[in-house]
DNA sequence: CTGTTAGCGCTTTCAA
DNA sequence: TTGAAAGCGCTAACAG
């Protein structure tokens, strides 16, 4: 059912049906014709061309939020939340597309889809950017104010590792302040993550440096408590004395808890562990596992921000910091 | 960068271009002319417009996922990994939406995007369907096989429900047959997820019926120790003499496990527990969780099968059934 | 083997 | 206040 038979059944052209439906500004449809066009419209339950019109107008109210298919789910969901609400309020509608890795680049999605722009959350490479760029796609990376760092300036990728950075500084102080000197940190066992774990451990590494104290001791940890429980030793060996842990992330935390208890030892007497993420599950688990909170609604609501003025080719709102995130203390630490 | 430049940079006609880039059949093209076409691509950085593809062929190579905004983001994460993967293996791309509730219903996402399919995920009620339809949509719901229950046949809103029901069942036998004759139910503090929550329940209801066993209790807890502290002393009540408690999920369950340790109890042995998801975190807490994991990659497999099926206008596969879920026993139970 | 041509459904000047 | 008409970029008959 097109917007031609909408024009037939209520007797008036295209044009004027596409005026009703559009409520076209400076175009004065009379109430009668305009009441016509609509009743038509909804007996045929007319709906318009999504493609058509994307064709004549040139543009879509499409956002595509890209991320890879890592295993992130959790987190994600609270920023996909904030993200569709927020770009809803802006007349847009936002799509995600898990980019597996695997995948040819990017064409099927130019095939499938014109956004009016793109998220890419660690989904495309630089060439790839450059492409959709080409292409007159806007994208947009999720950009952090960098307080400090190497990298400088603001926004890009070297902004999102600092992000990431100063999580693992954050987890790093916490530990210092209460006194632990050797610290150490426990990565997740998935290549997939390394974009999160990399810097974040380099943070703690910095804090570390800052501090005077020795570097963290790294150590892959498989979800298990077995794996968590051999972790535990190592780091308690003599030689290295480690009292306190940053871990990847709060099931990874979890895990290192579960390690201690399979070795009959507690935290924090034992060894004080601090996760990130604030699952729901840390807060239950005994001692409640202190945690840094990433705030995603807030990065959602900038990202929506983001993509509206760069749709309107206005200069992007100051990215948020590192005050996104911020320390949950509890009992494991 | 349209077709029309790279036929003029080619010397070739847009139809030949149009040939060449969608490699068509029954069309020789000589292999010089060919590869013409393509370096001009290729130097010129063509890319297809999709909404004039779309509004051409009269079709998309999209596929819609549209999901309410519950906050089920880490079971659900597994579907979309693997619909992702498997329909892309079809030469089709998923792109999910997070359906707010409030939002007006679906005008929206005609306007924006046409699907080829629709996978409806209990976000579309059923004029939103029929909308879909008559616009030409199919629109997929996740079936599942009904294996027994009042609803009957295969397929539609009941056999989701029935599927929940199963797992509610499915915890209710397994406290059962390890002895316990009355039983509890934690339910989520969300109603947004009553339609997960109403038929486990029920669930758990037919198999204590079907048992000879009193009715589950039910009782709403919020994510905390406190909060599932409570309802830990209202189930062991001298009234109720509680013995075991099927939860909503792994985290609600987790939750019991934190009110029992609060009150310096412990399961299985002064409340049995037994959660769905099967989430990390429940392997690793103290005790490890039972619980009922559902295979969502199997699901998302049906799902891509069914929507290729339904595309190429064939009947659908037979739905899987309870077999999508099983239990794993653990320490709490 | 390649070019010409007619639209897909819609929006939007421009005329009436 | 409304209608006629052009064309967005692409594909697929149909000619040559």
């Amino acid at each position: 059912v097109t917007s031609a038979e909408v024009a037939k059944h209520s007797g008036v052209s295209r044009a004027t049906v596409s005026y009703v439906l559009n409520s076209t500004p400076n175009q004065s449809i009379s109430a009668a014709t305009r009441q016509r066009v609509l009743d038509a419209a909804e007996k045929l339950g007319y709906t318009p061309n999504a493609p058509a019109r994307a064709l004549r107008s040139g543009r879509s109210d499409v956002v595509l939020l890209l991320i890879p298919e890592w295993p992130i789910g959790a987190v994600l969901a609270r920023l996909v939340e904030e993200l569709t609400r927020a770009l809803a309020g802006a007349g847009l509608t936002l799509v995600v597309h898990a980019h597996p890795r695997s995948a040819r680049p990017l064409g099927d999605l130019w095939k499938a889809i014109t956004p009016a722009a793109v998220i890419n959350d660690q989904a495309l490479d630089e060439a790839e950017v450059r492409a959709a760029r080409r292409a007159g796609i806007p994208v947009i990376t999720p950009a952090f104010r960098v307080d400090s760092g190497v990298d400088g300036g603001i926004g890009g990728a070297g902004a999102f590792a600092d992000f990431q950075r100063s999580i693992g500084r954050l987890q790093a102080e916490h530990l210092a302040a209460a006194g632990h000197r050797r610290l150490g940190f426990a990565l997740p066992d998935d290549d997939r993550l390394a974009a999160f774990a990399e810097p974040r451990l380099d943070g703690a590494r910095q804090a570390c440096a800052a501090l005077g104290l020795a570097a963290p001791v790294p150590r892959v940890i498989v979800l298990n408590a077995a794996s968590a429980a051999a972790a535990v030793g190592y780091w308690r060996g003599t030689r290295r004395r480690v009292s306190g842990v940053c871990a990847y992330n709060d099931e990874v935390a979890l895990a290192v808890l579960a390690g201690l208890r399979a070795r009959q030892l507690v935290a924090p007497g034992d060894l004080a562990v601090i996760g990130v993420d604030d699952i729901p599950a840390g807060a239950l688990s005994t001692p409640a596992l202190t945690t840094v909170a990433i705030d995603m609604s807030a990065l959602g609501r900038h990202l929506a921000v983001a993509v509206v003025h760069s749709l309107e080719g206005k200069p992007f709102p100051p990215p948020p910091g590192s005050e996104l995130a911020h320390l949950i203390p509890r009992a494991s630490t």
